[in-house]
DNA sequence: CGTCCGACTGTAACCGATTACATCCTTGGA
DNA sequence: TCCAAGGATGTAATCGGTTACAGTCGGACG
């Protein structure tokens, strides 16, 4: 910048009220600069302006993993909100747990003005712990005191997918669990345990399996179902991915879905709707979650004093094929 | 970190010593500083740091975009091997061209210490011209003389593919091309034109569509397809999400994939092994392919003064069920 | 003609760290 | 006892910008 100062015949300042766009500036001198910055090939430093400001418009993203489609499009709704905002993200991928997100969490103090976390497996002490202090922290797909918030209703949710498989006629519901060290995969179990209890349907320890919401993982899973002695005629996966593993599972067995069995998944990915037969999901609003963890974080950035409440989103049941029942 | 530093009753050169490591501490300051730190929550700014030391430990990434499992596979790759090397990763999704990107680039001057910059539509003369001076760039997916690239093999797996249909006997080979403006799609569409020719298979316009690489657009394009008077009876898809609106297509049309028509896609994302049947697809190496550019940029960092060769990495062709012909 | 005002510009302090250099204090060896 | 070596620490310049403040200048106005 002092290069192009001294180049233009100006001082740093006029240069730096140039590129702002705050200050008068002639144009006698505009001109200059700008000659003086193409010849040079000059462009400001951002960091350094952050630096000063104290405002650098970027939000920090930290998720536990970026595996499959929910992460993709988690990071698309993000994105497209940041954009909109004119903010940049800065993205941390797999982080393996308490101790790495404060390590990444520190690592981006005065990189970005706030944080969209994602720890599904942490509780909320934990969290709480191990950010930095001053840092606006917005929460994504879990709950904390003291921070802002913005999850689905993973309860109601897997509750009303069970409904509606049992409406459907089906009494013995597996499931395919996430990881038990997932705060969403236990809520979804749960709301699976007390739905089935509830409405008086077979339960029975070997119709709930755990996987890691994966594909993979789904068609093991699965496979492991079919085994059964008695087997499921209905499988409730705790996410899409496993959901399409368990169909393919299912064809390799000879079994038409929805057929022979009822298969249903948990998220509504885009690709849902593009596998045969439709896949039936619970659809969660992930462009809408990454715009309003967008917006929470950027309203906290505004004013931290005030700790905006917690957002449950609603899923809804999306009824396609892979269950019968369609219309 | 002066309020540390006061606290502590020790200098900021020592607390600064206390936390890069370098240069002597003596026990006793060391745990006054900790004490203090932590007392005020004290944090270490990093971008204070980057500034100083001009390094950021952090690699840009700029994308066309973030839909859809090949890029959602493509960053983390890149998420991996940033992590390897201890990077950070900023990334900034869908740029609309190159004004955007040379906007998104200078954004990131002295946040990043180089930068992965995917534009698959644009000349490379438009890159070499917009991009700011002194900031390492690896190209990816594309090439231009100047810069280090990684990318794919789209003429060679592309005619591979047509000449694997061919040699289960198609000759009505029809493409969903990609979008014209996407120098991959161009690629791929100019092989399957060439090894057409050189086969003499049927060559007809009307067997050419374009897509625009969405699942979506993959379905519309075979609606098309399959209304013409004489049907292609093999459809390559440019992309395996398009492949993949393309399979839901046939199959509500009443086909049998791969009895009543061969369908074969591009870029083996993890769920072409998922649907029914298994699609024929092209793997691209899309995690080599992420880790090769974190080398090559970080090579680039090291010593900007040799550009490494453009890489170009060979499809794969992995023969599933969709195109029958498996084992 | 003197004064005031506003447009324009420059100087220098500052953001939060790093680090070369100087200083001070031990300690070991001659 | 004196000196050199080296450990521990502080001072101040620096990274690349921003911006408060002060100063210059030309024109309008009384």
């Amino acid at each position: 910048m002092r290069g192009v100062a001294a180049r233009a015949g100006v001082s740093v300042a006029t240069v730096s009220r140039f590129y702002s766009g705050a200050g008068p500036v002639s144009d006698d001198a505009r001109v200059r600069v700008k000659e003086a910055a193409d010849a040079l090939g000059y462009v400001p430093n951002t960091a350094a302006r952050s630096l000063r400001v104290q405002r650098t418009a970027t939000l920090g993203v930290v998720l536990p993993d970026l595996y499959g489609d929910f992460f993709s499009e988690l990071l698309r709704g993000l994105d497209g909100a940041a954009r909109l905002h004119d903010r940049h993200l800065l993205v941390a991928g797999s982080h393996g747990g308490a101790d790495e997100l404060a390590e990444t969490a520190c690592q981006m103090l005065g990189r970005v003005d706030g944080l969209i976390v994602m720890c599904p497996g942490l509780g909320e002490e934990v969290a709480e712990a191990n950010l930095p202090v001053g840092l606006p922290v917005v929460l994504l797909g879990s709950m904390a005191t003291g921070f802002p918030s913005i999850s689905v209703d993973d309860e109601a949710s897997a509750a009303a997918m069970v409904r509606h498989l049992a409406h459907l006629g089906h009494r013995r519901i597996a499931l395919i669990a996430g990881p038990s060290a997932n705060a969403d995969a236990l809520d979804r179990l749960a709301a699976y345990e007390r739905t089935v209890g509830d409405l008086g349907l077979h339960a029975d320890p070997s119709l709930v399996v755990e996987g890691d919401f994966t594909e993979r993982s789904g068609h093991q899973a699965t496979c492991q179902l079919l085994a059964l002695a008695d087997r499921p005629t209905a499988v409730f996966a705790a996410n899409d991915s496993m959901a399409i593993g368990a169909l393919r599972a299912c064809r390799e067995a000879g079994l038409d879905v929805p057929g022979d069995i009822a298969l249903a998944g948990f998220d509504d990915i885009p690709v849902a709707e593009y596998v045969t037969p439709g896949l039936t999901s619970v659809h969660v609003p992930i462009h809408e979650m990454g715009a309003r963890a967008v917006s929470a974080v950027l309203a906290a950035v505004d004013d931290p004093s005030v700790v905006a409440d917690p957002v449950v989103l609603p899923g809804r049941l999306v009824v396609r094929q892979s269950c019968g029942g369609a219309a």
